[in-house]
DNA sequence: TACAATTAAATCGTACACGATTTAATTAAT
DNA sequence: ATTAATTAAATCGTGTACGATTTAATTGTA
């Protein structure tokens, strides 16, 4: 049988690198737009539904107020988008989308999708992967359910 | 036909998100040794193959010595390792594994042991996985061996 | 042999990422 | 109505990650 450890090994560092990689893409074809790959996905998740609190924004991006307070604030330097406070409950932050990022939002995602298809990654490969990809990230949260919490 | 676009926003969400799935995983199984993933993965490459220069070691992880520098020196004043420069050569720094991170190697790779095989991955999903990521991971990284550089 | 590349690390600046603590506002319980 | 939870953000400390610059050592060449 072989070694389960030195497989496992090669898995998390696949992953990782993959991460990677995607992340190299990512800037290098967000980077004339002024973008962050994760200040990318705070924008692609805001196009999918703006008007949100830090909270909402965090639990759609699995991110904590420690890495999305700065973030969004920078962004909101950038004109990206406007923080404002809730007036019925002062606790609440709503993130907005600014005109920019909405009128950008074409001009961004066809940058991403040349440099995509640069890769020729097939749909049917892409959505076998997308599966696996979920299997696997299920099972890696759920270790916890019995004992954790 | 689907909106490739929005297939794409899921799969590089999923790869990012699994990253740090794993990255949790292996921090909470790695904390009682007070290691963190990446200086794991540091241990990892020194245990297949020790005394390396800091160029080969980040040539192994895919890390500058941005990252590397500060981590390695890290990983030396909690005495994992142990940092060389060649006589030969000043420019080269080698780095050495300390008893302690020969010692521990076991009870490490136990530990991480224990914990994946909490998640029931099984082999051949693993395996197919690992294919999957690495022809992804090379398509990514060779869409600019045309027009790059 | 000087002097210009080249090379290897280190350093610097910016930006995540996360756990833990703090601050401020709201709600619940007395 | 006060006070005690609870909740939402912000802040803090540590540790990656990466591109760019700097420093120091070596090599190549005139």
């Amino acid at each position: 049988m072989k070694d389960f450890l030195s497989l496992d090994s090669q898995l998390c560092f696949a992953v990782y690198e993959t991460a990677g990689e995607f992340t190299k893409l990512y800037t290098s074809a967000l980077q004339p737009f002024g973008l962050t790959y994760p200040q990318y996905l705070v924008l692609l998740s805001l196009w999918e539904k703006d008007g949100v609190t830090m909270k909402e924004l965090g639990m759609r991006l699995r991110l904590g107020t420690g890495t999305l307070t700065p973030m969004v604030s920078r962004m909101q330097e950038n004109g990206w988008v406007r923080k404002e406070r809730s007036k019925e409950d002062e606790r609440n932050v709503f993130i907005y989308l600014e005109e920019t990022a909405r009128r950008s939002q074409e001009a961004i995602t066809e940058r991403i999708k040349e440099e995509i298809e640069l890769c020729h990654i097939s749909l049917s490969e892409y959505e076998e992967l997308m599966k696996r990809l979920n299997s696997l990230h299920q099972k890696l949260k759920e270790r916890t359910g019995s004992a954790g919490a």
